[in-house]
DNA sequence: TAAGGCAGACAGACTAGTCTGTCTGAAGTC
DNA sequence: GACTTCAGACAGACTAGTCTGTCTGCCTTA
Protein backbone atom coordinates (compact mmCIF):
# COMPACT_ATOMS: atom_id res chain seq x y z
CA UNK A 1 0.00 0.00 0.00
CA UNK A 2 0.97 3.37 -1.29
CA UNK A 3 1.91 6.21 1.69
CA UNK A 4 -1.12 8.22 0.56
CA UNK A 5 -3.36 5.30 0.68
CA UNK A 6 -2.00 4.42 4.15
CA UNK A 7 -2.71 7.64 5.24
CA UNK A 8 -6.18 7.59 4.34
CA UNK A 9 -6.77 3.96 5.67
CA UNK A 10 -5.55 5.10 8.83
CA UNK A 11 -6.98 8.35 9.26
CA UNK A 12 -10.13 6.67 8.80
CA UNK A 13 -9.76 4.63 11.94
CA UNK A 14 -8.87 7.04 13.76
CA UNK A 15 -11.62 9.43 12.85
CA UNK A 16 -13.76 6.64 13.63
CA UNK A 17 -12.54 6.29 16.30
CA UNK A 18 -11.45 9.80 17.86
CA UNK A 19 -13.79 12.31 15.20
CA UNK A 20 -11.85 14.59 13.22
CA UNK A 21 -11.21 17.56 15.35
CA UNK A 22 -9.89 15.58 17.67
CA UNK A 23 -7.05 13.11 15.61
CA UNK A 24 -4.47 15.35 15.50
CA UNK A 25 -1.79 15.09 11.99
CA UNK A 26 1.03 13.75 14.34
CA UNK A 27 -1.06 11.08 15.92
CA UNK A 28 -2.22 10.19 11.85
CA UNK A 29 1.52 10.24 10.59
CA UNK A 30 2.79 8.39 13.45
CA UNK A 31 0.43 5.52 13.01
CA UNK A 32 1.38 5.79 9.24
CA UNK A 33 4.68 5.45 9.55
CA UNK A 34 5.37 8.88 7.99
CA UNK A 35 6.20 12.28 8.45
CA UNK A 36 4.68 16.12 8.60
CA UNK A 37 6.55 16.11 5.13
CA UNK A 38 5.17 13.12 3.78
CA UNK A 39 1.95 14.32 4.67
CA UNK A 40 1.71 17.74 3.42
CA UNK A 41 3.40 16.06 0.48
CA UNK A 42 0.17 13.98 -0.64
CA UNK A 43 -2.44 16.65 1.12
CA UNK A 44 -2.75 20.43 1.41
CA UNK A 45 -4.47 20.43 4.32
CA UNK A 46 -5.97 18.21 7.19
CA UNK A 47 -9.33 19.44 5.46
CA UNK A 48 -8.28 17.66 2.21
CA UNK A 49 -7.56 14.43 3.96
CA UNK A 50 -10.84 15.00 5.34
CA UNK A 51 -12.48 14.94 1.83
CA UNK A 52 -10.46 11.92 0.75
CA UNK A 53 -11.28 9.70 3.97
CA UNK A 54 -14.95 11.02 3.40
CA UNK A 55 -14.68 9.61 -0.71
CA UNK A 56 -13.35 6.68 0.66
CA UNK A 57 -15.68 6.06 3.66
CA UNK A 58 -18.44 6.09 1.06
CA UNK A 59 -17.18 3.97 -1.46
CA UNK A 60 -16.92 1.36 0.88
CA UNK A 61 -20.62 1.78 2.93
CA UNK A 62 -21.72 1.63 -0.67
CA UNK A 63 -19.56 -1.88 -1.25
CA UNK A 64 -20.95 -3.27 1.88
CA UNK A 65 -24.55 -2.17 1.79
CA UNK A 66 -25.01 -2.83 -1.63
CA UNK A 67 -23.12 -6.20 -1.75
CA UNK A 68 -25.03 -8.70 -3.62
CA UNK A 69 -27.70 -6.85 -4.00
CA UNK A 70 -29.33 -7.68 -7.73
CA UNK A 71 -32.08 -5.53 -9.14
CA UNK A 72 -34.09 -8.39 -10.07
CA UNK A 73 -34.93 -9.18 -6.58
CA UNK A 74 -38.20 -7.87 -4.85
CA UNK A 75 -38.29 -4.47 -3.34
CA UNK A 76 -38.82 -5.60 0.19
CA UNK A 77 -35.69 -8.32 -0.04
CA UNK A 78 -33.65 -5.61 -1.26
CA UNK A 79 -34.36 -3.49 1.90
CA UNK A 80 -33.92 -6.78 4.39
CA UNK A 81 -30.65 -7.44 2.65
CA UNK A 82 -29.52 -3.50 2.94
CA UNK A 83 -30.67 -4.04 6.51
CA UNK A 84 -28.27 -7.04 7.13
CA UNK A 85 -25.67 -5.84 5.03
CA UNK A 86 -25.45 -2.55 7.17
CA UNK A 87 -25.46 -4.67 10.56
CA UNK A 88 -22.73 -7.63 8.95
CA UNK A 89 -20.52 -6.11 6.50
CA UNK A 90 -20.64 -2.24 7.54
CA UNK A 91 -21.20 -1.79 11.18
CA UNK A 92 -19.08 -5.21 12.20
CA UNK A 93 -16.25 -3.77 9.50
CA UNK A 94 -13.71 -2.94 12.49
CA UNK A 95 -10.93 -2.95 10.37
CA UNK A 96 -12.13 0.13 8.69
CA UNK A 97 -14.34 1.59 11.19
CA UNK A 98 -13.33 0.51 14.54
CA UNK A 99 -15.24 3.13 16.38
CA UNK A 100 -18.45 2.31 14.64
CA UNK A 101 -20.28 4.83 11.78
CA UNK A 102 -18.19 7.41 10.64
CA UNK A 103 -21.13 9.30 8.64
CA UNK A 104 -22.53 9.60 12.21
CA UNK A 105 -19.41 10.87 14.00
CA UNK A 106 -18.48 13.03 11.67
CA UNK A 107 -21.94 14.68 11.64
CA UNK A 108 -22.88 15.11 15.52
CA UNK A 109 -19.09 16.21 15.80
CA UNK A 110 -19.02 18.73 13.03
CA UNK A 111 -22.77 19.89 12.20
CA UNK A 112 -23.08 22.90 14.23
CA UNK A 113 -19.50 24.04 13.85
CA UNK A 114 -18.65 22.95 10.51
CA UNK A 115 -21.40 22.77 8.73
CA UNK A 116 -19.65 23.00 5.21
CA UNK A 117 -17.83 19.81 6.11
CA UNK A 118 -20.50 17.75 6.48
CA UNK A 119 -22.97 19.28 3.50
CA UNK A 120 -21.49 15.91 1.86
CA UNK A 121 -22.53 13.71 4.58
CA UNK A 122 -25.87 14.84 5.04
CA UNK A 123 -26.45 14.65 1.48
CA UNK A 124 -25.48 10.77 1.62
CA UNK A 125 -27.93 10.30 4.53
CA UNK A 126 -30.62 11.97 2.32
CA UNK A 127 -29.82 9.78 -0.68
CA UNK A 128 -30.10 6.84 1.22
CA UNK A 129 -33.50 7.81 2.88
CA UNK A 130 -34.70 8.20 -0.95
CA UNK A 131 -33.68 4.96 -2.06
CA UNK A 132 -35.29 3.41 0.90
CA UNK A 133 -38.61 5.49 0.29
CA UNK A 134 -38.24 4.42 -3.33
CA UNK A 135 -37.86 0.81 -2.45
CA UNK A 136 -41.00 1.50 -0.07
CA UNK A 137 -43.01 2.87 -3.03
CA UNK A 138 -41.79 -0.04 -5.30
CA UNK A 139 -43.10 -3.02 -3.36
CA UNK A 140 -46.11 -1.19 -2.70
CA UNK A 141 -46.04 -1.09 -6.75
CA UNK A 142 -45.34 -5.08 -6.72
CA UNK A 143 -48.04 -5.55 -4.10
CA UNK A 144 -45.85 -6.85 -1.29
CA UNK A 145 -46.74 -3.76 0.93
CA UNK A 146 -50.36 -2.47 1.80
CA UNK A 147 -50.81 0.47 -1.05
CA UNK A 148 -52.29 2.99 2.05
CA UNK A 149 -48.66 2.41 3.60
CA UNK A 150 -46.97 6.08 4.20
CA UNK A 151 -43.85 5.77 2.36
CA UNK A 152 -42.42 9.00 4.42
CA UNK A 153 -43.12 7.72 7.81
CA UNK A 154 -41.53 3.84 7.11
CA UNK A 155 -38.78 5.17 5.74
CA UNK A 156 -38.05 7.86 8.60
CA UNK A 157 -38.34 4.45 10.92
CA UNK A 158 -36.54 2.80 9.39
CA UNK A 159 -33.51 5.15 8.69
CA UNK A 160 -33.93 6.64 12.32
CA UNK A 161 -33.86 2.34 13.52
CA UNK A 162 -30.13 2.66 11.58
CA UNK A 163 -29.03 5.08 12.88
CA UNK A 164 -29.83 4.45 16.85
CA UNK A 165 -28.57 1.16 15.87
CA UNK A 166 -25.33 2.51 15.42
CA UNK A 167 -24.99 4.93 17.91
CA UNK A 168 -26.38 2.19 20.71
CA UNK A 169 -23.42 -0.12 18.92
CA UNK A 170 -21.08 2.49 19.40
CA UNK A 171 -21.72 3.04 23.09
CA UNK A 172 -21.77 -0.69 24.32
CA UNK A 173 -19.88 -2.70 21.29
CA UNK A 174 -22.48 -5.59 21.84
CA UNK A 175 -22.61 -7.52 18.56
CA UNK A 176 -25.71 -8.80 20.48
CA UNK A 177 -27.41 -5.69 20.95
CA UNK A 178 -26.83 -4.99 17.25
CA UNK A 179 -28.46 -8.05 15.62
CA UNK A 180 -31.32 -7.71 18.09
CA UNK A 181 -31.77 -3.87 16.99
CA UNK A 182 -31.71 -4.59 13.43
CA UNK A 183 -33.82 -7.66 13.60
CA UNK A 184 -36.11 -5.87 15.07
CA UNK A 185 -36.19 -3.32 12.12
CA UNK A 186 -36.73 -6.80 10.08
CA UNK A 187 -39.54 -7.69 11.73
CA UNK A 188 -40.94 -4.48 11.64
CA UNK A 189 -40.99 -4.43 7.86
CA UNK A 190 -41.77 -7.37 7.54
CA UNK A 191 -44.49 -6.79 9.90
CA UNK A 192 -45.81 -4.19 7.23
CA UNK A 193 -45.84 -6.50 4.52
CA UNK A 194 -48.40 -8.29 5.68
CA UNK A 195 -51.45 -6.37 4.20
CA UNK A 196 -54.95 -7.64 5.11
CA UNK A 197 -53.76 -7.45 8.89
CA UNK A 198 -52.00 -3.75 8.81
CA UNK A 199 -54.77 -2.48 6.78
CA UNK A 200 -56.78 -3.02 9.66
CA UNK A 201 -54.90 -1.68 11.86
CA UNK A 202 -53.38 1.55 10.20
CA UNK A 203 -56.94 2.85 9.94
CA UNK A 204 -57.31 3.31 13.40
CA UNK A 205 -53.92 4.65 13.89
CA UNK A 206 -54.09 8.92 12.49
CA UNK A 207 -50.27 10.02 12.73
CA UNK A 208 -49.77 12.38 15.66
CA UNK A 209 -52.17 11.20 18.09
CA UNK A 210 -51.04 10.56 21.81
CA UNK A 211 -53.40 9.67 24.73
CA UNK A 212 -56.91 9.68 23.39
CA UNK A 213 -56.65 6.32 21.12
CA UNK A 214 -56.34 4.12 23.82
CA UNK A 215 -58.88 3.96 26.66
CA UNK A 216 -57.51 0.82 28.10
CA UNK A 217 -57.93 1.56 32.07
CA UNK A 218 -61.27 4.17 30.95
CA UNK A 219 -60.38 7.27 32.91
CA UNK B 1 -27.83 33.53 38.38
CA UNK B 2 -24.58 33.16 40.34
CA UNK B 3 -21.31 32.75 38.44
CA UNK B 4 -21.03 29.05 38.79
CA UNK B 5 -24.25 28.88 37.51
CA UNK B 6 -24.12 30.56 34.62
CA UNK B 7 -20.65 28.83 33.17
CA UNK B 8 -22.54 25.26 33.89
CA UNK B 9 -25.58 26.83 31.88
CA UNK B 10 -23.38 28.39 28.99
CA UNK B 11 -21.27 25.00 29.04
CA UNK B 12 -24.28 22.75 28.30
CA UNK B 13 -25.13 25.11 25.87
CA UNK B 14 -21.58 25.27 24.03
CA UNK B 15 -20.91 21.25 24.39
CA UNK B 16 -24.37 20.36 22.80
CA UNK B 17 -23.31 22.37 20.30
CA UNK B 18 -19.77 21.86 19.67
CA UNK B 19 -19.23 19.01 21.78
CA UNK B 20 -17.04 18.52 24.99
CA UNK B 21 -13.42 18.45 23.64
CA UNK B 22 -13.80 21.33 21.10
CA UNK B 23 -15.14 23.84 23.19
CA UNK B 24 -12.48 25.79 25.66
CA UNK B 25 -12.36 27.30 28.53
CA UNK B 26 -12.01 30.96 26.64
CA UNK B 27 -15.17 30.22 24.82
CA UNK B 28 -16.67 28.95 27.79
CA UNK B 29 -15.71 32.27 30.17
CA UNK B 30 -16.11 34.60 27.13
CA UNK B 31 -19.76 33.67 26.67
CA UNK B 32 -20.57 33.60 30.59
CA UNK B 33 -19.04 37.16 31.04
CA UNK B 34 -16.10 35.88 33.23
CA UNK B 35 -12.55 35.28 33.85
CA UNK B 36 -10.29 32.47 33.79
CA UNK B 37 -9.91 33.56 37.71
CA UNK B 38 -13.52 33.24 37.77
CA UNK B 39 -13.97 29.99 36.28
CA UNK B 40 -10.89 28.10 38.43
CA UNK B 41 -12.56 29.85 41.67
CA UNK B 42 -15.99 27.27 40.66
CA UNK B 43 -14.23 24.33 39.37
CA UNK B 44 -10.73 22.76 39.94
CA UNK B 45 -10.59 21.39 36.17
CA UNK B 46 -12.48 21.20 32.83
CA UNK B 47 -12.94 17.80 33.90
CA UNK B 48 -14.89 19.01 37.08
CA UNK B 49 -17.17 21.37 34.72
CA UNK B 50 -18.11 18.06 32.79
CA UNK B 51 -18.97 16.23 35.64
CA UNK B 52 -21.46 19.49 36.73
CA UNK B 53 -22.84 20.07 33.29
CA UNK B 54 -24.03 16.36 33.05
CA UNK B 55 -25.41 16.30 36.16
CA UNK B 56 -27.69 19.30 35.87
CA UNK B 57 -28.16 17.51 32.15
CA UNK B 58 -29.80 14.53 33.75
CA UNK B 59 -31.86 16.67 36.46
CA UNK B 60 -33.49 19.06 33.33
CA UNK B 61 -33.68 15.47 31.16
CA UNK B 62 -35.73 13.89 34.07
CA UNK B 63 -37.55 16.84 34.12
CA UNK B 64 -38.88 17.10 31.05
CA UNK B 65 -38.87 13.39 29.68
CA UNK B 66 -41.02 12.47 32.92
CA UNK B 67 -43.19 15.61 33.27
CA UNK B 68 -46.59 15.09 33.81
CA UNK B 69 -46.26 11.37 34.30
CA UNK B 70 -48.58 9.86 36.71
CA UNK B 71 -47.99 6.26 38.42
CA UNK B 72 -51.79 5.83 38.24
CA UNK B 73 -51.43 5.90 34.29
CA UNK B 74 -51.32 2.68 32.39
CA UNK B 75 -47.86 1.39 31.15
CA UNK B 76 -48.83 2.33 27.44
CA UNK B 77 -49.93 5.66 27.86
CA UNK B 78 -46.84 6.19 30.00
CA UNK B 79 -44.47 5.23 27.03
CA UNK B 80 -46.76 7.32 24.62
CA UNK B 81 -46.22 10.42 27.09
CA UNK B 82 -42.64 9.61 27.25
CA UNK B 83 -41.92 9.68 23.56
CA UNK B 84 -44.03 12.77 23.06
CA UNK B 85 -42.00 14.61 26.25
CA UNK B 86 -39.08 13.37 24.41
CA UNK B 87 -39.72 14.70 21.13
CA UNK B 88 -41.47 18.25 22.56
CA UNK B 89 -39.95 19.20 26.09
CA UNK B 90 -36.54 17.85 25.82
CA UNK B 91 -35.01 17.77 22.36
CA UNK B 92 -37.53 20.88 21.01
CA UNK B 93 -35.48 22.82 24.05
CA UNK B 94 -33.12 24.84 22.25
CA UNK B 95 -32.54 26.97 25.43
CA UNK B 96 -30.34 23.87 27.15
CA UNK B 97 -29.70 22.32 24.67
CA UNK B 98 -29.14 24.07 21.25
CA UNK B 99 -27.22 21.37 19.55
CA UNK B 100 -29.04 18.29 20.45
CA UNK B 101 -29.25 15.75 22.90
CA UNK B 102 -26.13 16.54 24.61
CA UNK B 103 -25.90 12.54 26.01
CA UNK B 104 -25.76 11.63 22.52
CA UNK B 105 -22.75 13.92 21.80
CA UNK B 106 -20.70 12.95 24.74
CA UNK B 107 -21.31 9.73 23.93
CA UNK B 108 -20.56 9.68 20.66
CA UNK B 109 -17.50 11.84 20.67
CA UNK B 110 -16.25 10.66 24.08
CA UNK B 111 -16.73 6.56 24.44
CA UNK B 112 -13.64 5.54 22.26
CA UNK B 113 -11.28 8.25 23.78
CA UNK B 114 -12.24 8.74 27.13
CA UNK B 115 -14.51 5.82 28.41
CA UNK B 116 -14.30 7.21 32.08
CA UNK B 117 -16.43 10.24 31.44
CA UNK B 118 -18.90 8.73 29.29
CA UNK B 119 -19.19 6.19 31.73
CA UNK B 120 -21.87 7.57 33.46
CA UNK B 121 -23.76 8.95 30.06
CA UNK B 122 -24.01 5.06 29.28
CA UNK B 123 -25.15 4.13 32.59
CA UNK B 124 -27.95 6.62 32.01
CA UNK B 125 -28.99 4.80 28.56
CA UNK B 126 -28.92 1.50 29.98
CA UNK B 127 -31.60 2.91 33.15
CA UNK B 128 -33.39 4.16 30.44
CA UNK B 129 -33.68 1.24 28.20
CA UNK B 130 -34.19 -0.64 31.61
CA UNK B 131 -37.47 1.54 32.46
CA UNK B 132 -39.24 1.06 29.11
CA UNK B 133 -38.45 -2.51 29.22
CA UNK B 134 -40.47 -2.55 32.76
CA UNK B 135 -43.36 -0.30 31.57
CA UNK B 136 -43.59 -2.89 28.33
CA UNK B 137 -43.62 -5.92 31.08
CA UNK B 138 -46.36 -3.81 33.10
CA UNK B 139 -48.30 -3.09 30.03
CA UNK B 140 -48.45 -7.04 29.05
CA UNK B 141 -49.51 -7.67 32.82
CA UNK B 142 -52.35 -5.18 32.22
CA UNK B 143 -53.32 -7.03 29.13
CA UNK B 144 -52.28 -3.55 27.06
CA UNK B 145 -49.49 -5.88 25.08
CA UNK B 146 -50.05 -9.08 24.00
CA UNK B 147 -48.05 -11.94 26.32
CA UNK B 148 -46.34 -13.29 23.89
CA UNK B 149 -44.34 -9.77 22.83
CA UNK B 150 -40.77 -9.95 23.58
CA UNK B 151 -39.41 -6.76 25.50
CA UNK B 152 -36.38 -6.83 24.97
CA UNK B 153 -36.78 -6.40 21.41
CA UNK B 154 -39.28 -3.79 21.44
CA UNK B 155 -37.71 -2.12 23.94
CA UNK B 156 -34.54 -1.91 21.56
CA UNK B 157 -36.87 -0.85 18.94
CA UNK B 158 -38.35 2.08 20.83
CA UNK B 159 -34.70 3.69 21.88
CA UNK B 160 -32.98 2.99 19.17
CA UNK B 161 -35.86 4.92 17.63
CA UNK B 162 -35.04 7.79 19.98
CA UNK B 163 -31.55 7.86 19.56
CA UNK B 164 -31.93 7.65 16.04
CA UNK B 165 -34.54 10.38 15.78
CA UNK B 166 -32.30 12.82 18.09
CA UNK B 167 -29.44 12.15 15.07
CA UNK B 168 -31.26 13.13 12.54
CA UNK B 169 -33.15 16.27 14.54
CA UNK B 170 -29.53 17.31 14.99
CA UNK B 171 -28.71 17.17 11.45
CA UNK B 172 -31.72 19.04 9.38
CA UNK B 173 -33.16 20.53 12.59
CA UNK B 174 -36.14 19.73 10.93
CA UNK B 175 -39.19 19.98 13.49
CA UNK B 176 -41.43 17.89 10.74
CA UNK B 177 -39.17 15.14 10.39
CA UNK B 178 -38.62 14.98 13.93
CA UNK B 179 -42.70 14.90 14.68
CA UNK B 180 -42.51 12.37 12.20
CA UNK B 181 -39.99 9.95 12.93
CA UNK B 182 -41.46 10.29 16.68
CA UNK B 183 -45.47 9.51 15.53
CA UNK B 184 -43.88 6.40 13.62
CA UNK B 185 -42.65 5.05 17.17
CA UNK B 186 -45.56 5.46 18.80
CA UNK B 187 -47.83 4.33 15.47
CA UNK B 188 -45.10 1.13 16.23
CA UNK B 189 -46.04 1.00 19.82
CA UNK B 190 -49.36 1.27 19.21
CA UNK B 191 -50.00 -1.07 16.40
CA UNK B 192 -48.53 -3.60 18.85
CA UNK B 193 -50.98 -2.93 21.42
CA UNK B 194 -53.72 -4.40 19.52
CA UNK B 195 -53.24 -8.14 20.81
CA UNK B 196 -55.52 -10.03 18.35
CA UNK B 197 -53.81 -8.95 15.57
CA UNK B 198 -50.44 -8.96 16.66
CA UNK B 199 -50.79 -12.69 17.99
CA UNK B 200 -51.18 -13.69 14.53
CA UNK B 201 -48.58 -11.94 13.02
CA UNK B 202 -45.94 -12.40 14.89
CA UNK B 203 -46.08 -16.17 14.98
CA UNK B 204 -44.74 -16.23 11.77
CA UNK B 205 -41.85 -13.78 12.29
CA UNK B 206 -39.30 -15.32 14.28
CA UNK B 207 -36.02 -12.95 15.11
CA UNK B 208 -33.03 -13.00 13.16
CA UNK B 209 -35.18 -14.39 9.70
CA UNK B 210 -33.74 -12.69 6.53
CA UNK B 211 -35.22 -13.98 2.97
CA UNK B 212 -36.56 -16.67 2.98
CA UNK B 213 -39.74 -15.98 4.61
CA UNK B 214 -41.22 -13.96 2.04
CA UNK B 215 -41.13 -15.83 -1.36
CA UNK B 216 -42.92 -13.64 -3.40
CA UNK B 217 -41.41 -13.77 -6.64
CA UNK B 218 -41.00 -17.28 -5.68
CA UNK B 219 -37.23 -17.70 -7.19
C1' DT C 1 -8.29 44.83 58.38
C1' DA C 2 -9.47 40.27 56.71
C1' DA C 3 -11.28 37.32 53.29
C1' DG C 4 -13.45 35.70 49.23
C1' DG C 5 -14.36 36.46 44.30
C1' DC C 6 -12.45 37.54 40.23
C1' DA C 7 -9.49 39.77 36.22
C1' DG C 8 -5.99 38.74 33.33
C1' DA C 9 -0.94 37.93 32.65
C1' DC C 10 1.48 34.01 32.23
C1' DA C 11 3.55 29.00 31.77
C1' DG C 12 4.03 25.00 29.26
C1' DA C 13 2.17 21.57 26.37
C1' DC C 14 -0.31 21.14 22.60
C1' DT C 15 -2.05 22.16 17.51
C1' DA C 16 -1.77 22.78 12.08
C1' DG C 17 1.07 23.92 8.79
C1' DT C 18 5.94 25.57 6.63
C1' DC C 19 10.46 25.05 5.16
C1' DT C 20 14.95 23.27 4.32
C1' DG C 21 17.44 19.74 3.13
C1' DT C 22 18.18 14.54 2.10
C1' DC C 23 17.56 10.50 -0.31
C1' DT C 24 15.99 7.42 -4.05
C1' DG C 25 15.15 6.07 -8.46
C1' DA C 26 14.12 7.04 -13.28
C1' DA C 27 15.64 9.27 -17.64
C1' DG C 28 19.10 10.90 -20.66
C1' DT C 29 23.87 11.04 -22.52
C1' DC C 30 28.37 9.32 -23.51
C1' DG D 1 27.55 0.04 -18.56
C1' DA D 2 28.83 4.41 -16.24
C1' DC D 3 27.82 8.99 -15.19
C1' DT D 4 24.88 13.12 -14.72
C1' DT D 5 20.63 15.31 -13.86
C1' DC D 6 16.57 16.04 -11.65
C1' DA D 7 11.76 15.17 -9.89
C1' DG D 8 9.44 14.16 -6.10
C1' DA D 9 8.82 11.48 -1.73
C1' DC D 10 10.10 12.21 2.67
C1' DA D 11 12.34 13.56 7.51
C1' DG D 12 12.19 16.62 11.05
C1' DA D 13 13.14 21.27 13.01
C1' DC D 14 10.64 25.21 12.89
C1' DT D 15 6.66 29.03 13.37
C1' DA D 16 2.48 30.83 14.96
C1' DG D 17 -1.17 30.21 17.49
C1' DT D 18 -4.37 27.50 20.77
C1' DC D 19 -5.14 24.76 24.67
C1' DT D 20 -5.68 23.97 29.95
C1' DG D 21 -4.36 25.37 34.09
C1' DT D 22 -1.54 28.67 37.60
C1' DC D 23 -0.62 32.71 40.00
C1' DT D 24 -0.53 37.38 41.46
C1' DG D 25 -2.86 41.07 42.83
C1' DC D 26 -6.98 44.10 42.89
C1' DC D 27 -11.61 45.11 44.44
C1' DT D 28 -15.58 44.54 47.08
C1' DT D 29 -17.83 43.51 51.32
C1' DA D 30 -18.26 42.66 56.08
Amino acid sequence: MKNKETIIHEAQKLFSLNGYLNTGINEIIEVAGTSKGGFYNHFASKEELFHAVLAESQRIWREKVFDSIKDSESPLKTIVKILTNYRDKYLKDSENFPGGCIFITFSIELDDTHPHLVKEVHQGFQGFKDLLKRLLMEGIETGELPDDLNPTTVTEMLFTGMLGASVLFGVDKSQTTLDCSIDSLIEYILMLSNRKVINHIRQSIPVGIQEDCFDTDGD
